[in-house]
DNA sequence: TTGTATGCGTTATCAT
DNA sequence: ATGATAACGCATACAA
């Protein structure tokens, strides 16, 4: 591998000339430039990012932290952000929380040492208070997730209005008895406290009772779904419909529901969440509320690079739009 | 962030005595080597990747390249590899290959330049002619893909017994007309290959003819299992069991089937490949063969970590076992 | 067993 | 506009 001095002499300049050239710094003239390029070009020539983290610069790498990528949401989401990185020349850094605070603390230190320009946090596990202090070194974007510091870019979903429109189909469909699925508890904060609050809303103006016992908090997979019908089949009164917190849950209590008899969308409608690839082959197709994940991958990058390029510049909250899809489920 | 200059000051020692405690060095007295390990904790110092990579040194960090993440299988992988990797305090670097040769050979990159010690390959785009260089810089593991090269560290599944196992379920049965999907050319080789050798070693076994109107190559997507269904519909003779390259593709099959009234499996047995979550999820259930994903990570990063204690260590050709899951679709 | 000095590849500072 | 040189943090050859 060829490094900046043979590259220099190759040129017959100055190893301060050729990093002039590498860093597009003004004051250098057409012709030396040009033979700096060429000495590059014929060398085969690509900076040493370690070298380059070491004198403190900006890598073209960025981190993003996901609870889990086995969580097709997230790999989508990891996808679309890699695309974009991608084509902007920046590599990413995946890392899996696995939801717990010192794995998410161990990766932010990367941000320190510089193996990371900036980072993509796309679940958030610890208190702000003890996340923001790493963004000191370098841009942390909150993608999907969101805190309430306004100075943190933000790119975002407008859960609130999802899970209103969501619902409010479910109520023109005739339902009443609408059960409801989420992913923290209910009284939580941030993203799943405002996806409630647009359940709520839309149970509100129905003039609808929220019967608490039709609310499962802290679900999140498969088997969460299958538990979910399960609790169901032991209640006099039953939910005629299920406002799922992803399409996995969906899925899970779909098959359970199936299993016990329960027709679908006759005596159960279920309603999806992120219109994952599985929510058009089950049976019946689920209808979901999509998510924008490329736009959001996109966006979080862009912001991300927003950052690099200018270190003072505004904090942005991107807000984006679902789309509800309906198929044979509701 | 602390350097190793202030934790020799901290202990009042040299660098280069800090330096061999970190490194293990021998020949250091138990007193200072203690010392040393004090400063390190009270300053909370934790030496620069970077740093150490400029200096030509393994950083714990290794690659794995994938050809796509939102492929649930290779996310299970990564998973898996992740885990692994993290256990032993290794970050991993993921990349997506998106199957074009330029991007693998841009990933390979990083070896040279000491970003990543070591790199997995769960796929191979470009002839290993042109990768085998790669690994004069640092050892280069096959997870799940193969090639000729017995020098190849190596970590697979034993794909001959694998097909074959499924097709003689199918045979057992009651076929005698097995369609079958591939993701590459029938002809082909490494991975795909293999499974070929079994398809075709079983129909051997029970005298069946290989109808080559019921080879569908190339495929890999849930689309291309509903596009298989609708060429089939086409046929006078249908085959009555389909063997797919993968639980997507029979999902999509599935899909596909039933909306053309195809019962499964009185008319159609549908055979999967991955045993991922959504085989259990379909209707009916998917008879598929799960692939051992935990090992297959597990062992990869253990190839790595041989390499990286023992620079000549013999490369091993770890072979994994398959299990058919039975289900209700066959 | 420990310390000193040097270099890994870059970029920033200071000259010119 | 260009060049010489120091510094980033670490590990090693060499000296002691």
């Amino acid at each position: 591998m060829p490094n900046i001095s043979d590259v220099a002499k190759h040129a017959g300049l100055s190893k301060a000339t050729v990093s002039r050239v590498i860093n597009n710094h003004p004051y250098i003239s057409k012709e030396k430039r040009e033979l700096v390029q060429q000495a590059m070009k014929e060398l085969g020539y690509h900076p040493n990012p370690s070298a380059r983290r070491l004198r403190g610069h900006l890598t073209s790498t960025i981190g993003v932290i996901v609870p889990r990528i086995v969580n097709p949401f997230f790999a989508y989401l990891v996808n679309a952000i890699e695309q974009a990185a991608y084509a902007n020349e920046y590599q990413v850094l995946i890392f899996q929380s696995d939801e717990s605070r010192e794995k998410e603390i161990s990766f932010l230190n990367l941000l320190k040492t510089k193996q990371v320009d900036g980072v993509i946090m796309t679940s958030i596990e610890n208190d702000w208070h003890d996340i923001k202090p790493y963004s000191a070194y370098g841009p942390i974007v909150c993608c999907n997730e969101y805190v309430q510091d306004p100075l943190v870019p933000t790119v975002k979903l407008n859960q609130t209005e999802g899970a209103y429109a969501g619902v409010k189909h479910l109520i023109e469909r005739g339902h009443k008895k609408i059960g409801y699925s989420t992913g923290a508890l209910f009284a939580g904060e941030g993203r799943d406290k405002d996806r409630n609050d647009g359940y709520q809303k839309a149970l509100k103006e129905a003039d609808l009772d929220l019967n608490p016992s039709w609310i499962f908090v802290n679900k999140h997979t498969i088997d969460d779904g299958k538990q979910i019908i399960r609790q169901m089949m032991n209640m006099n009164d039953r939910p005629t419909a299920l406002f799922s917190g992803s399409d996995e849950i969906a899925a899970g209590a779909m098959s359970e529901a199936k299993a016990h008899g329960i027709r679908i969308p006759e005596d159960l409608a279920i309603l999806g969440f992120d219109d994952q690839p599985i929510a058009e082959l089950l049976d019946p197709p689920l209808t979901t509320i999509r998510q924008p994940i490329d736009d959001l991958g996109e966006k979080s990058v862009e912001q991300l690079l927003r950052f690099f390029k200018d270190k003072s510049a505004q904090s942005e909250c991107v807000d984006l739009p679902f789309e509800l899809i309906v198929r044979k489920s509701t």
